[in-house]
DNA sequence: CTGAAAGCGCTAACAG
DNA sequence: CTGTTAGCGCTTTCAG
């Protein structure tokens, strides 16, 4: 089998202590000592075991991570910025990609508590009742990321989606639209769904637009539901001159939808997405799009969770607000006022 | 602290063996026993420690995944099916996000070891000599996904690059094409760069169409690095009918020159991309594709690892070749042979 | 059916 | 500077 300290002390005529001390580059040995017994590791191409170090240390240096979706750009960009950081501080990660199922979620919830992960990150927050019980009573720190569970107990790390959709919003009635459509996420999302939701409200509400509930749909965040609910929209009695949709992939799968009518963005229809993500430079016109700062996202969630973890000051637990950013691109364009009252 | 299996047995007054037979459903304990160790177990919170556990059986349900770039789509959707499938048999994923440093790949390769990882993959194949050498001694079974290194001491799970690049190219020719213009990938890459380009020049040949080295330029599989090279073709004293891009992602960059370029797509230019990624249905036109089976890929890999796991079948390794599929969407259409010679 | 005892591979006092 | 001695938290013979 693989060679252990033992055979590495016998080999080179030490006690294993000795072969641990230069393991862990401590000094007081002997360098003739270290030189030898470094020879022995590499002849015998030893490796140490995490396992057992885990084991009397305490300490795994693994964080858990769970992922609702890797096949969306968004989250597989988080973990990427996620990895990086997480790696550079000397931490691995255990990687769940729940795929929606909530039960996968709490198989994993427990495995990283057996694992004994000193920390974990959660991307979603659909928290049913059994998953919000067991994280009250873990004692691993947990910090989410890109969402705000209900509760106040977490902390999290996110942008004022309420005030980027606001912003967003007030971008098109700055551009003269009136006739606003949005595409929505899930209203159970409390951050991506009904704080965007609400401040695209509020924008209309603060400058006197009559909220039109046929401008109004929900979808997924994927593309497929963009296009559909877009469909939706054209078939208005007024078609709408502009559409919020709160994800990029559904703002793409709008545009197509347009396109496919005969229509034009921006000139017909004005186009604005949400997340700042590659494919707005990919489609034409490229998309004007309230963009989230995900790179930064990543890191700094895994920064404050290292923070929160070696700290272990469990009071003060504060959400990061990161800031929004909106980046005009091709997709949006003055109202042409022609049909006025 | 976190309680421990002696913990609990002292509560309920047994053996910690007695508590480790409920732990693992084992037979042979007295109903009540039982009930009262599960009841004791539940009151205080314990949960085995997957750390001692893995010491003291030798197996740590880990498998280490080495991936290129997660922001990139392909990659992303591979990793989520191998979480999948790893997941649906009781394996967990360490995972690294290289992001081209090779540094950083030895460390990890390293850190799988200590990690007494059961098994890996790794989904890129610019092996330098010292990986080469780290692996070469290393015991631990290790499956390539999506890429074959030139050795054929590892396993890999691969589509035949070669042929699909040449039946991508074929389709072209079929069409009528006949100036058809190619964007590769790395050189480097002997499954994505090499095969793919030989494949691409064989067609031509047993087509009888001379090759134009004008026609020929590498690009990164990047979007911005498909639209850069595009530029350039399109500079070509007389401009290819057609474009065969190795990767969904440059095709994409690609069709957008045209289009900056006032020239259509498919009316112009022909474009044909290879993948089979989420972004062929959202551009417009939508590309047509020579699609890798994405998710059985992951699928496979996967379960041929677990299978060489726990096989231990040393001998017998072989290349699992999965079937390509050319998926014609709208972004190619015959040529029109005006300027026939 | 149940428990005592011996490790899994390593580190951490504590002496020398 | 170096070695001895205990464990880390669990499973697993081997008796009873």
């Amino acid at each position: 089998m693989k060679p252990k300290i033992k055979d590495v002390a016998k080999q080179a005529g030490v006690s294993t202590t000795t072969v641990s001390r230069v393991l862990n580059g401590e000094k007081y040995v002997k360098d003739d000592l270290k030189a030898k017994v470094q020879r022995v590791i590499d002849e015998l191409g030893y490796s140490p075991s995490h396992i057992a170090r885990s084991l009397v240390r305490q300490k795994t240096n693994l964080i858990g991570i769970i992922v609702p979706d890797l096949t969306s750009s968004f989250y597989a960009t988080i973990l990427s910025s996620v990895e990086q950081t997480a790696s550079q501080a000397g931490y691995f990660l255990l990687v769940c990609d729940i795929h929606e199922d909530t039960g996968k979620e709490l198989k994993y919830l427990n495995i990283f508590k057996e694992m004994r992960v000193e920390g974990i990150v959660i991307m979603h927050e659909k928290l049913d009742d059994e998953i919000r019980a067991f994280l009250d009573k873990l004692d691993i720190p947990v910090i989410f990321s890109s969402v705000r569970p209900a509760d106040q107990k977490f902390m999290s790390v996110i942008i004022d989606d309420y005030s980027a959709a606001y912003d967003a919003t007030c971008y098109l009635i700055g551009l003269g639209h009136e006739r606003i459509a949005f595409i929505g996420g899930d209203m159970r999302d409390v951050t991506s769904g009904q704080s965007r939701y609400a401040g695209y409200r509020k924008a209309l509400e603060d400058n006197n637009i009559p909220i039109e509930d046929d401008y109004i749909r929900f979808g997924d965040y994927k593309p497929q539901s963009g296009y559909e609910r877009m469909k939706e929209l054209l078939a208005s009695r007024v078609r709408p001159t502009a559409v919020f949709a709160v994800s990029d992939d559904m703002a793409a799968g709008a545009m197509n939808c347009i396109n496919d009518h005969l229509l034009s963005v921006p000139d017909d229809i004005s186009v604005i997405g949400f997340d700042g993500s590659q494919l707005t430079e990919l489609v034409r016109p490229r998309l004007s799009s309230m963009e989230q700062p995900i790179e930064e996202m990543g890191k700094v969630t895994v920064l404050s969770l290292i923070d929160f973890m070696t700290q272990q000051q469990t009071g003060f637990k504060k959400d990061l607000i990161l800031k929004h950013r909106l980046v005009v691109r091709d997709s949006c364009r003055p109202v042409v006022k022609q049909q006025e009252t």
